[in-house]
DNA sequence: GCCATTTGATTGTATATGCAATCATAAGCT
DNA sequence: AGCTTATGATTGCATATACAATCAAATGGC
């Protein structure tokens, strides 16, 4: 029972790789959020827009995405599907090209009703990974950020 | 400039909320995964899965499934893709219900091309991310798992 | 042996995601 | 002004993801 060169790379793979191991977290994480906002028809993708609005005020897409490194096409449908919802709207830019977006009143009351469900979720999660990794999670998305 | 019980709620939201950080986490990594793949015309997601199978032999979904935690319907669909590509097979089993699947001889041959393309994105972000993060973030997935 | 239940997987539908190509406007150069 | 380039965003296309519903086969009780 010999191991090849090959046999050992994939063990050091299936072992080792950084990205199953963040994304599988990054599914079991958003499983929990999703689930707990799915009364109010909302998805934490979503959730995380909204909020980005709201920090933000007028949000303009080009540095909603650089800072949540999404690429700006998936911002442009997220913010088209949840203009069609009434949670968010475009308002007119000098820059004729720019689509900044701001909360809608209705956006701002689904957010609203969305805090105790997100506090919830929040606290499934830390207790499911732990306070350690939260903290390190927080340092390195700041830094990469 | 008074603060409401809604704004420091989402303060709360946007400077702790943990699936924010995963969900940006896994966007990076998938990404750089991704681009280092793309020459070989395979994403991280995809190699993933190979890799299962190559340490599996014979694979079960509703068990990789089980491992990766990943839903069923989500699997079902890229081991379709990626047997029309001629990477994957599926094998006949006693359980008729069952679709066991293995690596066909492309398969194998494409992970094994596949692994220098790996093990460059693999160190990219092990150094963007930094060890005392890697280190935690194994141990927690194992955790979880 | 038959029916109800359980189990393994696929299908319908919807959102999320990113790359490449495109479009429209703005900015800069001459 | 007019041309080129840069910028902000959308569109076409493909993959990834999950929930709900369904299908098919195995299992368990009687």
């Amino acid at each position: 029972m010999v191991k090849t060169k090959f046999d050992e790379s994939i063990d050091a793979i299936a072992n080792g790789c950084i990205a199953v191991r963040v994304r599988m977290l990054n599914r079991v994480v958003t499983n929990i959020y999703d689930e707990s906002l799915r009364p109010l028809g909302l998805k934490v993708s979503q959730m995380n827009i909204l909020v980005a609005a709201a920090k933000m005020g007028t949000a303009r897409p080009a540095e909603v995405c650089e800072r949540l490194h999404l690429d700006v096409s998936t911002l442009s449908r997220n913010v088209e599907r949840m203009q069609a919802r009434g949670w968010l709207e475009v308002v007119p830019d000098a820059d004729r090209r720019a689509q900044p977006f701001r909360l809608t009143a209705e956006g701002r009351e689904l957010l609203r009703r969305a805090i105790p469900a997100w506090k919830k979720a929040q606290a499934q999660v830390k207790s499911l990974l732990g306070d350690g990794f939260v903290h390190r999670l927080a340092e390195t998305a700041n830094r990469v950020r």
